[in-house]
RNA sequence: GCCCCCGUAGCCAAGUUGGUUACGGCAGCGGACUUUUAAUCCGAAGAUCGUGGGUUCGAGUCCCACCGGGGGCACCA
């Protein structure tokens, strides 16, 4: 059973077969003949004919193949399910007009030894959907689906970024120094170095060397790490959007957002209308402009600002049951307030506004009112989508952002900056104006896709690993390929 | 980390207030069939009921612990 073809001359694909041969006539036959490969999914043997669905990326076609003229029709009818075959023949139309592939020859490229699950339930349990997803990508349309999309919504970002001269780059995943997020990181180790190092929970300050560095529209699309809970919305690596705009300020920024998660979704889903959890959802630009004030004004019916006496703010958080601790100032209780009571009930896209500068570290302050920051969220389906602001360039300032997010690290907050003199060092060079965005893009993906759970645009979602079985499943050890 | 729910053959799936030998289907195996469409028909087979304890005359079913998963909360720019 090893003797499998290394390389096999495919001439065509079912859907071009389909497309090209949808209308003949039923009972015709062409005399196009087109060797096509893919897995076996199902087969109706009758006597001395057999009927099969020959599945590959694009689409299945069913296969004919008659006693008097396939080669070994026996062993055709022996095939299984889930078997990877070639067949050439010729392209024909069955008497019930099921467009066919006659098999005048055929080959089997790979067996599969395990049996593929119900050809009709497929896979029901999520565990076996996520952990075997090889055979999961199989039988479950609307997972192929889904990760074509995937594709194809991340190529349109970068089409219409690239558009509009954007650079993309990559910069380090492994930090000595986790930086330009508050979240926990993974911990690893270099030996040679002796060192611990961080898997990155985001590439903002890299990117922002580059500004430095003279790169004036920047961006990256890349996995970043975070340390913290699983849910329907949260995978510990997931996939991040971040890009800078020299020149520019956060209003600029809203704009460019807005019109990228338009433009994706019109050329990729061609509507910028698109239903979720049941309701529509309508993209199109403009977005709504609102602060975190205005927003708590409408839907906690009260009017709090930094000007709100603490102990106001503190009787406000016990009745919306906002979990207080000792080190939260004003601005960490208001922005706690607005996500109690606002994010869930916010729909249609709202870019929401004017963060304190308490819960910004790397904000730049808002122009016209002091202890807040030029950043906006945008939030869609009651779900945060993206992240950005008017970038803070000051290094003094930034170095006090820094020391202040260092004394909540050590008042108990273990998802706290500290301080990163080399990027200090840069803003001392000189960074000018900037505004930066993260778009979180499994999430755009979900939107887009009509998804509720994050593992179903993630191909491979984090799982515990499976127990070992009793020792049957261990790989011998293969020889590595030695590294060029 | 907390709460609720789920785990029956490779896959889907029934199993009553605890009661002989755990209902079926798909796939697989044997047989019939020259235009099928989840093909159909006939036959035989396949299950330490997630794991380990416990209660009981008797446990898939009740209790406890553990393993894995789902949902929610917490966490999460």
């Amino acid at each position: 059973m090893t003797d499998f073809p290394y390389r096999y001359d495919v001439t065509h694909t079912t859907a071009e077969i389909v497309e090209a041969h949808s209308t003949l006539e039923a009972g015709a036959e062409t005399e196009v003949v087109v060797t096509i490969a893919g897995r076996l999914m199902l087969r109706r043997d009758q006597g001395k004919l057999a009927f099969g669905s020959l599945q590959d990326s694009t689409g299945r076609i069913q296969l004919f193949a008659m006693a008097k003229s396939t080669p070994a029709f026996e062993d055709f009818t022996g095939l299984s399910i889930g078997d990877w075959i070639a067949v050439t023949g010729v392209v024909m139309m069955t008497r019930r007009g099921e467009l066919s592939v006659r098999v005048d020859s055929w080959d089997v490229l790979a067996s599969a030894q395990r049996p593929f699950p119900d050809k009709w339930h497929g896979i029901s349990d999520p565990d076996t959907r996520y952990r075997q997803r090889y055979v999961d990508m199989w039988v479950t349309e609307e997972a192929r689906d889904a990760f074509a999309k995937r594709s194809q919504i991340v190529a349109s970002m970068r089409s219409i970024l690239g558009g509009q001269r954007f650079i993309e780059v990559e910069t380090p995943m492994l930090h000595p120094i986790p930086g330009g997020a508050l979240a926990r990181p993974f911990i690893t180790h270099h030996n040679a170095l002796g060192e611990d190092l961080y898997l990155r929970i985001a590439p903002e300050l890299y990117l922002k060397r580059l500004v430095v560095g003279g790169m004036e529209k920047v961006f990256e699309i890349g996995r970043v790490f975070r340390n913290e809970g699983m849910s329907t919305r949260h995978n510990p690596e997931f996939t991040m959007l971040e890009l800078y705009w020299a020149y520019a300020d956060h209003a600029d920024m809203m704009e460019l957002t807005e019109n990228l998660v338009a433009g994706v979704a019109k050329q990729v889903l061609g509507t910028t209308t698109v239903e979720y959890d049941g309701r529509n959802v309508d993209l199109s630009s403009p977005w709504r402009r609102a602060t975190m004030e205005e927003l708590i004004a409408e839907h906690a019916g009260v009017e709090i600002s930094l000007a709100t006496p603490m102990d106001e703010l503190r009787v406000l958080c016990e009745r919306f049951d906002v979990e207080v601790k000792d080190h939260y100032g004003p601005g960490k209780l208001i922005l706690e307030i607005y996500e109690k009571t606002c994010e869930a009930e916010l729909w249609d896209p709202v870019f929401v506004t004017d963060y304190p500068v308490e819960v910004s570290p790397l904000s730049r302050e808002h122009r016209e009112r002091p202890g807040y920051t030029e950043r906006f969220e945008a939030i869609v389906a009651g779900r945060e989508l993206c992240n950005g602001f008017s970038e803070l360039t000051d290094p003094v300032i930034q170095r006090e952002r820094f020391e202040a997010q260092e004394a909540e690290g050590a008042a108990g907050d273990d998802e706290a900056m500290v301080v990163d003199e080399d990027y200090l060092r840069a803003l001392d060079y000189g960074l000018p104006g900037t505004a930066g965005l993260g778009i979180g893009v499994d999430r755009l993906i979900m939107l887009l896709t009509g998804t509720t759970t994050i593992r179903d645009v993630v191909l491979f979602p984090t799982l515990k690993p499976e127990p070992v079985r009793g020792g049957s499943d261990t790989v011998d050890g293969e020889p590595s390929e030695d590294d060029e």
